[in-house]
DNA sequence: TATAAACCTTGAAGCCACTTTAAGGTCAAG
DNA sequence: CTTGACCTTAAAGTGGCTTCAAGGTTTATA
């Protein structure tokens, strides 16, 4: 028989804040648990278990929608691994996408820096570079 | 004489929604302007480059309380270039903070495209991943 | 001249993924 | 028996907008 957990437990145990747990319940992300008599929730070890497939998920960028997915394709074991291939391939190219995006921002950043020798703000490159028709 | 803009006009010139420049309005960061019989919002040329100057500004990534502050610079020509030097110093470095994070999350995410061969969701070493006590 | 299309107005709600606040009820330790 | 740590809820706040609903105005066309 596996030990209950309230929600500060299956907070410390999932590294998640017990607002989080609410606010993923509340959008049915996780499912409402049992309650106390005093109608505290109470989760189970495979709470802790789902809850740490959402937290995991989460931190390596997946939206919300997509741990959605991830779930049910967790769950349903005889399906084809080609959907979460395909998921994680899709989230990989936003990655990219987005750290070449910062690359060229990087890039504009530190041109607009060097350039800058300092002075008053009337002879700032950066100031002149946002400023219209220069 | 300087001509005068609608809203839409000024949303065509500095390429900005005219929900966003109400928006901007409401928040402070761009002033009321003056209004028509018909109570249409009524710019002129210097609202071109003040909202320019903020959809630049934003384009490379400063936050709107930064573009607050880069705005107050602009128009003090007396002051010290450093503070801008400074915000935009701090700006690159949490732009360069974001590419290693990001890096790092690609290398993850790759390593875990390249673990997994394919089969069902019960091999697959994607979902594996992500659940705990593995 | 009628009318339709294209503009403008406002306030409020929606987006994402939470976090924070307010105002309480419950429980274990000393 | 009271203090403090926990739990409950609903609602509002975060950032930076975007979208919606329900109107009023102006311009182009038939």
């Amino acid at each position: 028989m596996s030990r209950t957990f309230t929600i500060g437990q299956l907070s410390a145990a999932a590294q998640t804040p017990a607002a989080t747990i609410r606010y993923y319940e509340k959008i049915g992300l996780l499912d409402s648990p049992s309650r106390t008599g005093s109608n505290y929730r109470l989760y189970g070890s495979e709470d802790v278990a789902r809850l740490s497939f959402v937290r995991r998920a989460r931190e390596i960028g997946f939206t919300i929608d997509q741990v959605r997915s991830l779930l049910a394709f967790s769950e349903n074991r005889d399906g084809d691994c080609c959907a979460v291939t395909a998921l994680t391939e899709q989230h990989l190219a936003e990655v990219e996408q987005k750290i070449r995006d910062l690359n060229l921002l990087k890039d504009h950043l530190s041109r607009l820096l060097i350039s800058c020798r300092g002075g008053r703000f009337s002879d700032c490159s950066i100031i002149g570079a946002l400023s219209p028709q220069q």
